[in-house]
DNA sequence: TACGCCATGTAAATTGTTACATGATTCC
DNA sequence: GGAATCATGTAACAATTTACATGGCGTA
C-alpha cells in the first residue's frame, strides 16, 4: 500500500522522504498518514526494484536525497490506479486512490468513481437485508451502528455523485 | 484493540471463537471484522489473564469452547468503553464503541457522544484552515479529498446529533 | 466418497508503529 | 548555548492476516 502513495506523491514532483511526510500532513493525513520508520525503508525497496531513482545532494549544508519516479514505477502506480476503488467495509481506501485521480484522464476517472458509486449502492442494499434479518435482535446502539454504515454509504453515493455533476 | 471487542461480545452472552466471528459477520463486520488467526490466540491470552472463563462441551460429536467474561474482563471491558471515543483521522472507530453502547448507562453514553461531536467539529475547524492554505496548489481530485473529509465530519457530527435527538 | 460446513488451532509472513541514534542548521 | 526544525535511518516491537494442519458431521 504505501509504495503506491508514495509513487503518487513523487509523481507530483521530485522529493525527499521528509518532503512527503510534510506533503502528507498537508493533505492526506486526515485518512492516510505514513510515520518516517515506513516511509524511508519503502524508498529503498522502491529503489532497488528501479521503480524510482535518487539524486543525493547538499542542501544548506544537510544531506538531502530526492528520488524521482521511473517509467517502471510510473506504469505500476497508474495499473495500480486504474483497478476498481475497493469498496471494502466502512473504510475509506476510496479517498486514498481519489486523491491521485488528477493523473487519470477525465473519462477514465469518472467511469471509475461510478463504478464506486455502483458498489456502494450494493452496500447499502446489503445493509438493508442484514437489518431486516436482526433488527428485533439487537440492542438501541448495536443497530444503531448498522444504520450509521447505511447512512454513510448513503452519505458517499451521493456526494460522489454530486461531484460528478459539478465536475 | 481485539481483546476489547471479544470482551464486548461475550458481554452479550457465553459463546465459542467460532460463534464470536460468525456473530460479528452479521454485526460488525462492515467497520471491524477478525479473522480465526486473531481470535484464537487472543482468547488464549484472556484466559491466561482471567479475564475470561472457558467450559469445554461437546456439542454435536464435535468439540466445542465456550467463553464467558468474569469480573475482571468486565470491569476492563467497562473501563475501555467509558473512555473517549477516539475523534481520528477519518477513521471509523467511533462505531466499534458504539456498538457497545448499550453497555453503558442512558446518561452516560449521550454524554460520550456529545464529546465525540465535538471533536468531529473541532475536525471541520482544521479542515477549514487546511483548505484555506492549500486551495490554490492542490489539483482538482487531490482537493476534493479535503471537500470530502470536511463533508463527512459534518455529515458524522449531525448524525450523531439526531441519534442523541430521536433517543 | 467427496464436498461443504462446523470447529479449533499454529506458523509464517506482512505491515506497520514507536523509540532510538545521529548530526547539521537556524533562531532565540 | 540550547531548543526547534531539518533530515536520514535502524531495531525492536506490535498486531494482524494468510496459509496451513487437523478432524468430525451431514448430505448428495
Amino acid at each position: 500500500m504505501i509504495e503506491y502513495i508514495l509513487l503518487g506523491f513523487l509523481k507530483k514532483g521530485e522529493m525527499s522522504g521528509y518532503d512527503i511526510k510534510f506533503y502528507m500532513s498537508n493533505s492526506t493525513s486526515h485518512f492516510y498518514d505514513a510515520s518516517f520508520g515506513s516511509i524511508y525503508p519503502a524508498l529503498k525497496r522502491m529503489l532497488g526494484l528501479g521503480l524510482i531513482g535518487v539524486r543525493e545532494g547538499i542542501s544548506e549544508g544537510r544531506l538531502k536525497k530526492t528520488y524521482f519516479i521511473r517509467e517502471k514505477g510510473s506504469a505500476e502506480f497508474l495499473k495500480w490506479l486504474e483497478a476498481p476503488v475497493p469498496g471494502g467495509r466502512g473504510k475509506m481506501e476510496h479517498l486514498i486512490k481519489i486523491f491521485f485521480y488528477d493523473f487519470l484522464p477525465e473519462q477514465k476517472a469518472s467511469e471509475l468513481i461510478r463504478g464506486f458509486i455502483a458498489s456502494t449502492e450494493e452496500k447499502i442494499k446489503e445493509l438493508d437485508e442484514l437489518e431486516a434479518r436482526i433488527a428485533e435482535k439487537a440492542g438501541r446502539f448495536s443497530i444503531s451502528t448498522l444504520l450509521f454504515g447505511k447512512d454513510y454509504y448513503k452519505f458517499t453515493a451521493e456526494w460522489y455523485k454530486k461531484f460528478l455533476k459539478t465536475a
